[in-house]
DNA sequence: CTGAAAGCGCTAACAC
DNA sequence: GTGTTAGCGCTTTCAG
């Protein structure tokens, strides 16, 4: 264990001088700099971070709240190593590091997060799977902790936010939809409070709109955003009277269980109900049709929520005053097979 | 920020016998006691954790060193999200946190891990993503930082560890194929250096060694543990001459790509290639058809290596006494309809 | 440029 | 049963 006092009597210092030439103050010898650096570097010390925090009143650590079992499914947590990715390398630059806090399941989001923030164990959080009404906010102003997040809510008031363009997904899909032929379209959207739902559902009616359709509740199906809510909503569609001809699916991850239950009816996905699904993921990239979806820059997403977040703190705000205060992600179509033209079914219709 | 002076001044009490009430020492009048938990509650006191670190020389958290990009792809995180839930539950008995760092694809594992320890923000780690040679365990030594593996390794030493039964189940799955009538078994290994595939692979040579069928390197392939990896797979078992009836996958999320490959060359899996994948997941499940594979209880699993780990802090070890050293963690054979008896087939081939 | 000393918030040893 | 005090490892005044 070896500490600063340590390093000093090795290098017959005064602790003082050894921390501000570890620190890279500017009134230390440079030789005498470069025996400290040399020295700590041979005897491998690193600053105990309990001793430093106590200190400096800052952790140096940001904290990524993770909630298990949440409305984004269980499975798609890939979804996060890639915009953690992105995360560190903006917070690197000013040697923050970050570590994971996972809410587990039986554990009360919000009580959990207080736990966390009270013991002063990160110095800023970046909260995800935002409720419409999401009480973290409060206890995270309350507690004078620096956050952003990512996912809209309407407890955000003026906090940093980061989300999901799930309106113009839904818009554009049912946009692509009509113009392949489609005029019965269907969406699959979280069957709890997640703020994106009501967002795409939003999207959704735009694009109905534009497309001169009308809204029909009845082929709005709520479901889990997992392979098995995707084979509810299948088993739903098949028992839709007026059956849809095309479906809008919140998770890409729906669309694995859609295709099985589809397959056990005898039926293909893409050419008897076409599909777009939310995200591109690899699972989608090799179903079979491979799934239609949108795709966006992880990394460059965590990278500007790390932005966001070193904008709202007070050390770093400086270097980040073009940060905007909010965003909407921008997400790109990626072709896949699910969502051919309708024209042979067309054909097929108009022959019968 | 409520410190514990603040809420000794708001109690007239020294801040010795706040801290020794609320620490539940038993030399402390009860009423007194309840006063100040009391008001701890009242005015959201939550002892800061670098001041508590500092004064114990313990930080009462644990790391989970997840490594990204690692050997057992990038996908499959979920794996995690079960064993964490087990991990906090062993752990929540004695106030420790679990904290998870993330080492990104751009840094060295190596090098990561000896910040994180070096830093001391943590007590003790779960290391994962083991290689067959891995110079962490070193570093943990010479750290003198309490871990646990989950995984084998070479470098393992006399460390306490928990794996999966990969020979077992390369091993059950030669013979099950083989009682169904298949001679000739390929396996999917993964193309890096994780100590998991010698392990899968000496299990399926003792399978075959117990059926009497001969070992063939032509029908072992090195592919990526992920979607595309088996996409590749399947590419290389059609381009092979003796074509396998048959295949082990090392990771269920390669089944998803060999499906696809399949499908495209106008081949049904299971029928025309059958396959037994390593672990059941919800995307095997409702894979067309459902995938064979191996189930394992993710929560007991990560309950035991959060034991395994009590038991290697001096602290707790009192109480772990009869927590083994090492655990191979036994999976049960879920049957899918991915590996149908071969009988028609044979059939058709004595009728050809 | 360097050393000495204070003090961050907390727990534990000791005195009463 | 409670108050007083030392000190965990570190950074940052303040002298010199």
């Amino acid at each position: 264990m070896t500490g600063i006092r340590q390093l000093a009597d090795h290098l017959q210092l005064s602790i003082g001088t050894v921390s501000r030439a570890l620190n890279g103050k500017a009134d230390v010898n440079a030789q005498t700099r470069e025996r400290v650096l040399k020295a700590a570097m041979e005897l491998g010390y690193v600053p105990n971070q309990s001793g430093r925090s106590l200190r400096k009143g800052t952790t140096s650590t940001v904290g990524l709240i993770l909630t298990q079992g949440n409305s984004l499914g269980e499975n798609n947590d890939n979804f996060f190593f890639g915009v953690i990715h992105g995360l560190q390398t903006a917070l690197k630059k000013h040697k923050l590091d970050l570590v994971l806090l996972l809410c587990s399941r039986d554990e009360d989001p919000d009580s959990f997060l207080q736990r966390m923030v009270a013991q002063r164990i990160v110095d800023a959080v970046i909260l995800t799977a935002t409720r419409t009404h999401d009480e973290r906010f409060d206890i995270l102003r309350r507690a004078n902790m620096p956050f952003v997040t990512l996912g809209r809510s309407e407890s955000l008031g003026d906090a940093s936010w980061i989300d999901l363009d799930f309106e113009g997904i839904a818009r554009s899909s049912v946009t692509r939809l009509f113009g392949r032929g489609h005029r019965r379209i269907a969406v699959a959207v979280p069957n709890v409070d997640a703020n994106l739902g009501p967002l795409f559902l939003e999207g959704y009616r735009q694009g109905l709109a534009d497309c001169g359709l009308p809204f029909d509740e009845n082929i709005v199906f709520h479901a889990e955003t997992s392979e098995e809510g995707g084979y509810d909503v299948a088993e739903k569609v098949l028992a839709t009277e007026d059956r849809p001809t095309a479906i809008l699916l919140i998770a890409e991850l729906m669309s694995v269980g859609l295709y099985r239950r589809l397959g056990e009816a005898g039926l293909t996905p893409g050419r008897d109900l076409a599909v777009i699904a939310e995200r591109e993921s690899p699972v989608g990239r090799f179903l079979l049709p491979r799934l239609t979806c949108f795709r966006l820059d992880l990394d460059a997403l965590g990278r500007m929520l790390g932005e966001m977040l070193l904008s709202n703190l007070p050390t770093f705000a400086e270097n980040y005053k073009d940060v905007p205060k909010g965003k909407i992600w921008p997400l790109e179509l990626v072709e896949g097979e699910s969502d051919p033209p309708l024209e042979m079914k067309e054909t097929l219709l108009s022959d019968g």
